[in-house]
DNA sequence: TTCATATTCAACCATATGGTTGACCTTGCT
DNA sequence: AGCAAGGTCAACCATATGGTTGAATATGAA
């Protein structure tokens, strides 16, 4: 049988990249920004114009956002264009597929998943 | 048009409960909870057992996904039974499923392939 | 060159998070 | 009654998180 408690843990080295996504997801004001992008790649500028935060603060979910793989920023001239990077989602969904709440599913996506945890256990 | 960055800021009264899943879903412990209690429902002191750390740790985690719903707890003697509750988990989802990353694929196939994920080795 | 725009950096602050330990209640056993 | 087992509580600690502000770094425009 899967130890599954052990399977999940961490050693210091690495961070499993779905701490990483959840904890993303988590945040109100990041979860907003990913359903604008949803609409259309945006600038930094313009994702923060909505909130009422900084723009530094904005910056900074962006960047926790990117770290997550959940968007990826590109530089042109002097504006940095974000778009939503829907594969760091997918990975996200297909762990929570292995609970049996949804209907559609993704085995590639699982697998993928699957070998990475796996690869990257406590020895 | 919907204005989905001020739809998703939270006022100081609400919480938007997708918070609480997101966060409680962060933890590579609480996930690998979760996990366990697929396979069983289980008390407290056994959910405890395979991790390196204390009982009250664990109590706390287990709280956590209680509070977000993913957990329901049930006192029997002196015994505190945890069982899976995928209801919250279908929240989640179902706000996953906005951003359309769900590629439709063999449900049976993803059945058999978690089966002998979880059929074979000890701890 | 000079100025404005776009974005990040660095330092800082308050609060949240994840863990520890030891004391504390309940409940069951004998 | 008396003791052990199952869990939680409370206080505490270190680090992470989410925000601020002001200075710094490109890049584009005049």
């Amino acid at each position: 049988m899967v130890d599954l408690a052990h399977a999940a843990l961490n050693t210091p080295a690495m961070t499993n990249p779905l701490d990483q996504v959840f904890a993303a997801l988590a945040d109100p004001t990041r979860r907003a920004i990913l359903a604008m992008l949803l609409e259309d790649d945006m600038a930094v500028t313009d994702v923060a114009e909505p909130f009422a935060m900084s723009l530094a603060a904005i910056s900074k979910h962006l960047q926790i956002l990117a770290e997550a793989g959940l968007i990826a920023q590109e530089k042109r001239g002097r504006v940095k264009w974000c778009k939503l990077e829907p594969d760091a989602l997918r990975a996200a969904s297909v762990w929570m597929q292995g609970f049996g709440v949804f209907d559609p599913v993704d085995l590639d996506a699982f697998e993928r998943f699957l070998a990475d945890e796996l690869a990257d256990q406590a020895p």
